[in-house]
DNA sequence: TTGACAAAGTGAACGGCGTTTACTTTTTTG
DNA sequence: CAAAAAAGTAAACGCCGTTCACTTTGTCAA
């Protein structure tokens, strides 16, 4: 079952050490704070030492992004697996996407960063790639969930994949505000003051009414 | 009518050379590519130079900014203006948001990045603040058109604060899905292609409809 | 056990960055 | 025209990611 050498154990517990820094460095400031000087000096290595390890700053961060989201993903599997109930289990599933990117938002954000060009040839090439990517498991994972609600004839009218895309925006777009604006959504003093969790509940429950509603 | 002295008007002149280029450089390279020493040499000045404009990089950037959502605010009113049946109006404006968002995704995402820290203590001095702020003025203006609905009966049980909040997350969503997963929406092969024009119709569509549902 | 080879680790450097400081040149103005 | 103010600069500071030549340490077959 793959014993390790002492050697290769060794090199294991570094570069733990090494992700183990990084983690804390980057759920506290984000990419901005996290150096390979900074990290070399926390660990007790020189700079030069963790590219022995990591081929570049990019292939560090890409690792605790990955992490995180297979994190991510598996809680949401674990909220689906505990609600029997159809549209519990949505509203359920939802609400653990969102408040789980809310725990590592410097993560979250990081794993949609990058402005992409539209390559509009179809290149279909990618969608293995896609579908292997952090985020494309997210889409996966919630496409067949939607699917369900169509077969079951809760989401009468919808597309699936269309549907699934629409919602998906929703609550990505509702976790990005939460982080990046400081008073979002309570403190607006043009209206009663609303805490985080009422609001996700509210939220989840609009986008699960437009997709039940049936077309104009 | 604040006549402008010879050598107002130069330094005029250097300080919007200085922002064409930076404006230049960002729509097509966003933060990373843009660099105040090949700023300063595109134009042909000293880095130094640049610091008798712009008080830092940030500050330059934050003018880049802050343009680019006066544009987008200014294209929805007009928008608004040329829409008189409601919610034909309510989806127009929705559509026109996330069509010039997508016109800068650089300067859009710019907008609303820095991760930002809750503070629960209901600092209502903000808010001054954020109804000056760009993202501010989105807000506001997306809720005075919900708040149309309301009155007139067509979004009948919402709370307006809360409908507003939540659609713009949708909108928000979306541009963001649009503009970091290279083939969003369409070329997904589990599904027949979708172009984009088609797919922000339909998801005006699911946001308006929820509005106008009824509670369950 | 020893000698060869690989792996781990390092100090110093390269080229880049935002920004500041001390300085010179140009322009404005009393 | 002199003095003050503004515009512009070269050089440096302290960061950054990354690379390279080098030394140290560990492994393993003869």
């Amino acid at each position: 079952m793959a014993e390790l050498s002492p050697a290769e154990r060794r090199r294991q517990r570094v570069r733990d050490m090494i992700l183990n820094a990084a983690e804390k460095v980057f759920a506290e400031e984000g990419e901005t704070g996290l150096s390979i000087r900074r990290l070399a000096d926390e660990i007790d290595y020189s700079p030069a030492a963790i590219y022995k390890y990591f081929g570049s700053k990019d292939d560090l961060v890409e690792e605790l992004k990955s992490a995180f989201f297979a994190r991510l993903m598996s809680k949401v599997e674990a909220t689906y697996a505990a609600h029997e109930e159809y549209l519990d289990r949505c509203r359920a599933c939802i609400q653990t996407y969102i408040y789980t990117a809310l725990e590592r938002p410097h993560h979250y954000t990081a794993a949609f960063s990058g402005v992409q060009e539209h390559d509009a040839g179809g290149d279909e090439a990618r969608w293995d790639e896609f579908v292997e990517s952090t985020s494309g498991q997210a889409y996966i994972m919630f496409r067949d969930l939607i699917d369900q609600g169509r077969q079951q004839g809760v989401f009468p009218e919808i597309d699936t994949a269309v549907a699934t895309k629409s919602a998906w925006a929703s609550m990505h777009g509702l976790v990005m505000l939460m982080i990046h604006l400081p008073h979002f959504p309570g403190s607006f003093p043009d209206s009663e003051a609303i805490d985080r969790e009422t609001f996700i509940a509210r939220h989840a429950d609009l986008l699960v009414r437009g997709l039940s509603a049936k077309k104009m």
